[in-house]
DNA sequence: CGGCTGCTTGATCGCTCTCAAATGGGGTGG
DNA sequence: CCACCCCATTTGAGAGCGATCAAGCAGCCG
C-alpha cells in the first residue's frame, strides 16, 4: 500500500493508450474508466468499464510488453497505481498477493468467456439487454421511476460493448423507450423496467413492456 | 514435479466435464485435448485445443468452484495433474510458480480477447481462415503437398471454434478445396496454400488460389 | 446563438442461418 | 473379407437479422 502512487484524471483523458509500454497497473478508487481496444482495420470495441475497487491495466503483472488497450476516463477518477518492478518484488515476498491477482484475472477470463459465448449464440437485442442489466448491477443509481446508469454512456459505447453498430443500438433503445422499459437522453440511460429487459435477455418473449 | 499424478486417456473420453467440482488442473504431455463449453440453450463452443506443454482445467488455481467447460480427448493423451491444495501450498513456498501461472493465464486472456475482436469485426470466412492458420501453427505436420492438421477435426468442431454453423464451414471448405487451397476428408484437413488463406484472413482479396 | 456532436430513422442489401435431403466413407460385426 | 450402417459431409433453397448507406434532427457547450 505504501508503495502506491495516487493518480487523478479528469473526464476524457487517458491513463494509458494502446501500444504504450506497460509499466504500471491501476486500481480504481473513484469514478469510472473505459477499457477499449482498436483493431488494425479501425474496429473499436469496449472490453469493460472499471469502477471503484476494480483493477485495470494489469498486463505488467504477467509480463506483457505493451498495453493491449486504452484506458479512458468516463467519470472523473482517482486511482492507485503500482510500478511493475515493485509489484514483482511484493509478489515474491507476499505470495497471497499473487494468488489474489490470479483470482482477479480468473474472474476476468470467466467474464470474457461468457461474453464470447453470448456473441456466438445470441441476437443483438439480447446482448444489449444483458449488457444494460450488467451495467445497472455494477453502476446503477436509484432515481425516481428507475435506475440510472451512473456514468455517461453513448449509443456508440453500447454498440462497441456488445459488438454491433450505433444504428442498431439506437433502434433497439428507441423501441424499448416506446415500450416504456427505459428512458434515455444524450449519453444517459434510465432503466424503468428491469424485468422486461430480463425477458428479452432470456428470449422469453418479444414484448418486455407492461 | 514429484507431487504430480500421471493420467492417460483414450480418444473420446474426458478428463473432466463442465460443472464438475474443480479439484485438479492438468498439463498435456502428449496428444490433444479439446476444451469446450455449452450454454443453457444448447449452444456449444470450443474454447481451444490444448497440445503438449499447455495446461488446462486451471480453474482450481484461482479459486473457481466448478469447471466452466469440458475437456475431451481428441488424440490419445497423457497428462500430468496436480491437486488443488498441493498447488496452493507450492505457490506459497515457491512464488515463481504463481508468477508463471499468471503469465499463462494472461496469455490465455490475450488470446480470447483477440478472438472476441475477430468475432465482432470479421466475416465468417476470415475467421475460419485464421482459425485454420492458427491450428497449422500449433498442430501442423508437414506432409507431401501441404501441412496436415495433426488431429481429427470435424466441420462441426471448426464451426464451434469460429462461432458459426457446420453448414457454413462445409461450404467454405468446399470452395477452398475447389480453389486448391486445401484438401480435406473426414475429420482431416490439409492446408496446401497457406498464403492463400492469409490473403483471405487479411481480407486482401476474394480469390486466394493460384 | 451557432456549431458540433450525438441521436434518430428510412431504405436496401447481402451474409449467414435455418430447414431439408441426399451422398459417401469408414469402421464394425458377422 | 464383405456388407451394412452410422456419421460426417455436401448442397440447395429461402428467409431474416443486422450492417451499410444516407439524410435529417436536437441538445449542449462555448
Amino acid at each position: 500500500m505504501a508503495a502506491a502512487r495516487r493518480v487523478e484524471r479528469k473526464r476524457d483523458t487517458t491513463f494509458f493508450r494502446q501500444g504504450q509500454e506497460a509499466v504500471r497497473f491501476f486500481v480504481v478508487m473513484e469514478g469510472r474508466v473505459k477499457i477499449s481496444q482498436i483493431t488494425a482495420d479501425g474496429h473499436q470495441n469496449v472490453v469493460r468499464y472499471a469502477g471503484p475497487g476494480e483493477l485495470f491495466g494489469c498486463v505488467p503483472l504477467f509480463g506483457g510488453e505493451a498495453y493491449p488497450g486504452t484506458a479512458t476516463v468516463v467519470a472523473n477518477c482517482t486511482a492507485l497505481s503500482w510500478d511493475r518492478l515493485t509489484t514483482m518484488g511484493l509478489m515474491e515476498r507476499y505470495p497471497p498477493i499473487a494468488t489474489n491477482a490470479l483470482k482477479l484475472l480468473g474472474g476476468e477470463l470467466a467474464d470474457l468467456r461468457r461474453r464470447y459465448q453470448e456473441l456466438t449464440s445470441q441476437r443483438v437485442e439480447q446482448r444489449v439487454a444483458r449488457a444494460l442489466l450488467r451495467l445497472v448491477e455494477k453502476a446503477g443509481k436509484r432515481v425516481e421511476g428507475g435506475v440510472l446508469i451512473g456514468f455517461p454512456l453513448s449509443r456508440q459505447d453500447l454498440a462497441e460493448l456488445t459488438g454491433t453498430t450505433l444504428h442498431t443500438v439506437s433502434r433497439i433503445l428507441s423501441a424499448w423507450e416506446h415500450a416504456g422499459a427505459i428512458s434515455s437522453g444524450r449519453r444517459r440511460i434510465i432503466v424503468r423496467n428491469p424485468h422486461g429487459l430480463v425477458s428479452i435477455a432470456e428470449d422469453l418473449d418479444t414484448d418486455g413492456s407492461a
